[in-house]
RNA sequence: CGCAGGGUAGAGCAGUCUGGUAGCUCGUCGGGCUCAUAACCCGGAGGACGUGGGUUCAAAUCCCACCCCUGCAA
């Protein structure tokens, strides 16, 4: 079978993996051309882009698919199925017309819930007990297509975004796979979604990462967990010191009574405990600006923390 | 040459501007108090102050170069 595979993050290597262990006939890898990122501003190639020099498979960086030279190169290679798995572009009506598969997309949730950029973000953020990866097969819009097939996951408690990414991924492989193989010349068996029962999964934002501390503890350490890839959850300290929560866990306290959202208050064995609106968080791990990732415990011997000083929250 | 912060005892930090024999909160070791303790009291050990050079009577502190770490931005 002659596959164009598209993908640009890390989500998209285990399938990529896949592909090569199954000896699939790999065209070309079609990926995000390289951007300035890092310290230092630095001209950095995409994860998939690395994985697939490291495997000699020819690798192509279009500005655009959409491009007419870009489509008409694709139409050469005669692919019966494009592949697409975190690339981060659209693809135009005449570039899902070229292989007689269909473009097959792994993306992240059960659609029609969580359509969008962020789907295992939001997943967490909201609290949910369960995901899942679909396989569709790409139409014009964002995550609309048909669904070719789905797999479900239970959160555990302790995912956090990368863990739940790198779990999912791996789900992901085998399901395009299997998604691939129940196609014949023609595009896999397939069905529309719900729309009526879509939901959306925005990109994430800086200033979503703000603790507000009136929030529940659950909602808080949901937070913490799903936006620990980018932007992490944050709130400030002090002279206005940023701190960053890596790791944190809801716990009750027994006299919460007066005291308001964001007060500390440190137990007789040093945790870091925070009131929210309702409950409270215990801060296992922080981050402050400038500084490495370090626990409570040595956030409190540090910076001197008393009973009664406060997370605050600062506009932007 | 994208912007910025940092590297001081085992950990987390102050001290650097205004040079003058190194300090805080802990940990650790020993002793004490206690029915007991993560609590309290007393005492001890532990630092080439990132590296190399320079200025000076004297450098963690001022000047120059380099190495490493981190946040932002992308």
């Amino acid at each position: 079978m002659r596959i164009v595979f598209m993908g640009t993050g890390e989500f998209a290597i285990p399938s990529l993996e896949q592909l090569i262990a199954r000896n699939f006939d790999i065209l070309g890898v079609v990926t995000q051309p390289d951007r300035p990122s890092g310290r230092g501003k630095r001209l950095n190639p995409p994860p998939v882009k690395i994985f697939a020099s490291e495997h000699d498979l020819s690798v192509y960086q279009p500005e655009k698919v959409r491009h007419r030279d870009f489509i008409r190169f694709l139409k050469k290679l005669q692919p019966t199925a494009i592949v697409v798995a975190a690339f981060g572009q659209f693809l135009p009506k005449s570039v899902l017309a070229i292989p007689p598969c269909g473009c097959i997309n792994a993306h992240p949730s059960l659609l029609p819930k969580y359509r969008g950029a962020a789907p295992i973000q939001w997943a967490l953020i909201n609290g949910e007990t369960e995901t899942g990866v679909t396989t569709m097969l790409l139409d014009e819009g964002a995550d609309t297509g048909d669904i070719i097939l789905q797999e479900r996951v239970k959160i555990d408690l302790q995912d956090t975004a990368s863990t739940l990414s790198n779990r999912l991924a791996h789900l992901a492989a085998p399901l395009l796979i299997q998604a691939l193989e129940s196609a014949s010349g023609a595009a896999p068996p397939h069905s529309p979604q719900i729309h009526a029962e879509a939901t959306h999964a925005p990109r994430l934002t800086k200033e979503l990462g703000q603790i507000d501390w009136e929030k529940s503890a659950d909602e808080i350490c949901n937070l913490v967990r799903g936006t620990d890839i980018w932007p992490s959850a944050y709130t400030y300290f002090g002279d206005n010191l940023r701190v960053k929560i890596i790791d944190c866990a809801p716990v009750d306290h027994a006299n919460l009574s007066d005291l308001p959202p964001g007060t500390i208050q440190i137990t007789p064995d040093k945790e870091l405990i925070v009131f929210a609106g309702r409950r409270a968080v215990r801060l296992n791990h922080v981050q402050p600006a400038n500084r490495h990732k370090i626990s409570g415990y040595d956030f409190i011997n540090g910076h001197r923390l008393k009973t009664g000083d406060r997370f605050f929250r600062r506009d932007i």
